[in-house]
DNA sequence: TACATACAC
DNA sequence: TATGGTGTATGTA
């Protein structure tokens, strides 16, 4: 068990959170951890930013706590009825994995773009005040990215500071996506350097080319090419035209492909095969912080209860059943047993907004320029992606590094400076006032959500006449969609209902859909009941018209339900078919 | 609905 | 001297 975090007299759990980053061992470090967490610790002793992080700290230390006290006497507990309850869980989700899938994760090393003469010297790319990345001969020093270039000059004295570029990383991010597309046109671009493809379908027989369709009924048999084969083919072609490298993971879903490129980098290749028994084991000694989704609070909160890998969580599954909130709880019994999330594509836009840091200031006027600016660039985004918003947040934060957001419902969406402008003022006095006109601020910024789109579309057009356009609460059709948005421009596929924000992209999306088999994904849809997408390659062809068979009878309700009372409390009954809303009442009359 | 917190990159 | 900006999800009241 990892004792720092019992032992708050001597600020190890702060030093600790301090240490950003610093989760990804450097093999041959010139520090030791201990060393770099107290260098980082003295650096920043006594700083408004080091008060605040202390504070923040000891109230999670205290949750913590109190979580472990929670623990110890649900330890004591005979829980045979949670025992099953989490035993079903886990053999309903083992029943659902889905090994069909190979999943890509990509990593560029974009700090190679900077001059070949540093590539052996310590070099980051940022300023004093914040590094964006840094190269390997750095992260030997401890230098990582998210750290202030001035502190990582107090480990490492030669290291040198490259101003960021970013219209040069996004050309060459843009030169990378062109080649993604051509193996996965659907393919999901997570920031800059890294992305995700799904090249199943490749393998079996579809190739795209520029939104285009090729069937090649024996694609892999005339290129020979296996998954492997084809990640590397990405690999070259990517170092052909950016003469970056990239390290890359291949397994059956995001979230292990995702933990896998992390393995060989760089420019190396981790491939987990598509077996049970192989993923078990590999997550079985899993970091609980290599996790996507577990950060340092929680990798803090389960390494109290002495849960320190994957497999430890599924050890104490019922404990953390009875402890945690139940959508923790699912997160990290799928992650467990190494499963991800279903994958959707074209996730809407939720919110726009924009941020500034600044010299601590006090003064009302000033504060409002900066408004002025922010509003005018936001106006300017809005415009740009035809959006309005009627949800506008106004967001604080205090030269002590408190941060506050204050919020308000317009009575119509917004979109021009004038309008964003003019409420974001009265966000700001109205704040002023509270305050007794005691504000000193170090950061403003602005953010508009519920947003809709500004244009419309003509709905008769093409093959939108097959489509519901946006989405209707009323319809028992959509009982998989969030009642609460009802923007405009969403197109529906009428085959798996995913969601798409354009015509292009449904169009190409059913061509898939119209190819896709009837098999499994990776675990079922998550609480917000979102739609999730089968496969949208695999081997078996539908004609088109029994797609058209199929399309009618979606639409036709479900006949002959079959009532099931909670086995808990008796008292409450649920439909056959919800079986996901069953699931969650027993789950909380368990825990209360 | 409003706000705070956690997380990714 | 000095610790970012953009966006999503979730818990709580
Ligand atoms: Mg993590
Ligand atoms: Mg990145």
């Amino acid at each position: 068990m990892d004792q720092n975090f019992h032992d708050t007299n001597d600020d190890n759990s702060l030093k600790r959170r301090l240490l950003i980053n610093q989760n990804k061992e450097s093999s041959n470090g010139i520090h030791t951890r201990e060393e770099i967490q107290n260098i980082i610790y003295e650096v920043s002793k006594g700083s408004k930013f080091f008060n605040n992080e202390k504070v923040k700290d000891d109230l999670s230390t205290e949750k913590m706590n109190a979580l472990i006290q929670k623990a110890e006497i649900i330890k004591g507990k005979d829980l045979v009825v949670e025992r099953s309850v989490v035993e079903n869980k886990i053999k309903e989700l083992k029943k659902n994995r889905n090994l069909d899938n190979f999943i890509d994760a990509f990593y560029a090393s974009v700090h190679e773009l900077e001059n070949p003469e540093l590539k052996d010297k310590p070099m980051a790319v940022g300023g004093e005040r914040m590094l964006c990345t840094a190269n390997y001969a750095a992260r030997r020093y401890g230098v990582r990215s998210a750290m202030p270039g001035y502190i990582a000059k107090k480990l490492c004295p030669e290291l040198i500071l490259i101003p960021v570029n970013f219209p040069k990383y996004e050309a060459f991010a843009s030169q990378i996506r062109q080649i993604f597309e051509v193996y996965d046109p659907n393919f999901q671009s997570m920031s800059l350097d890294e992305a995700y493809l799904n090249i199943t379908g490749l393998i079996n027989r579809i190739t795209v080319k520029k939104n285009i369709l090729f069937f090649n009924p024996d694609y892999s048999v005339k290129h020979n090419m296996s998954p492997v084969d084809v990640v590397n083919e990405i690999r070259n072609k990517i170092y052909l035209k950016t003469k970056l490298t990239a390290s890359a993971g291949l397994a059956a879903n995001r979230f292990l492909s995702k933990v896998c490129s992390d393995i060989n980098k760089p420019n190396g290749l981790y491939v987990l095969p598509n077996n049970v028994e192989a993923i078990m084991e590999f997550v079985h000694k899993l970091n609980i912080r290599k996790v996507p989704g577990i950060g340092r609070v929680l990798e803090k909160t389960l390494n109290g209860l002495d849960i320190t890998t994957c497999g430890d969580i599924l050890k104490n599954n019922v404990l953390l059943y009875k402890l945690m909130s139940n959508t923790t709880f699912n997160f990290l019994l799928k992650r467990s047993l190494g499963l991800g999330d279903v994958e959707f594509s074209d996730a809407e836009r939720k919110s726009i907004g924009v941020e500034r840091s600044f010299e601590p200031i006090d003064n009302m006027e000033l504060m409002i320029l900066k408004l002025e600016t922010m509003s005018s660039s936001l106006a300017e985004d809005l415009t740009e992606k035809n959006l309005k918003g009627l949800v506008l947040t106004l967001k604080l934060k205090s030269y002590e590094f408190k941060l506050t957001t204050r919020s308000k419902t317009l009575s119509n969406s917004i979109h021009t400076f004038e309008d964003i402008f003019s409420n974001s003022k009265q966000l700001l006095k109205a704040e002023f006032k509270e305050r007794n006109f005691n504000l000193k601020v170090r950061l403003l910024g602005l953010q508009l959500s519920k947003l809709s789109s500004v244009s419309t579309l003509n709905e008769n057009d093409g093959i939108l006449k097959y489509l519901k356009r946006g989405r209707d609460p009323e319809s028992e059709d959509y009982k998989c969609l969030d009642s609460t948005k009802r923007e405009a421009n969403k197109f529906i596929c009428p085959v798996c209902q995913e969601i798409f924000t354009t015509e292009l992209k449904i169009s190409s999306h059913i061509e898939f859909c119209l190819h896709k088999s009837s098999s499994a994904v990776d675990a079922f849809p998550s609480k917000k009941n979102k739609c999730h997408r089968t496969n949208p390659m695999t081997k078996d062809n539908i004609s088109q018209k029994s797609i058209f068979s199929f399309l009618e009878t979606k639409n036709k309700k479900k006949i002959d339900k079959k009532t099931i009372f909670c086995p808990i409390c008796n008292a409450i009954s649920f439909d056959e078919e919800n079986v996901a809303e069953l699931n969650s009442h027993i789950d909380n009359c368990l825990r209360s």
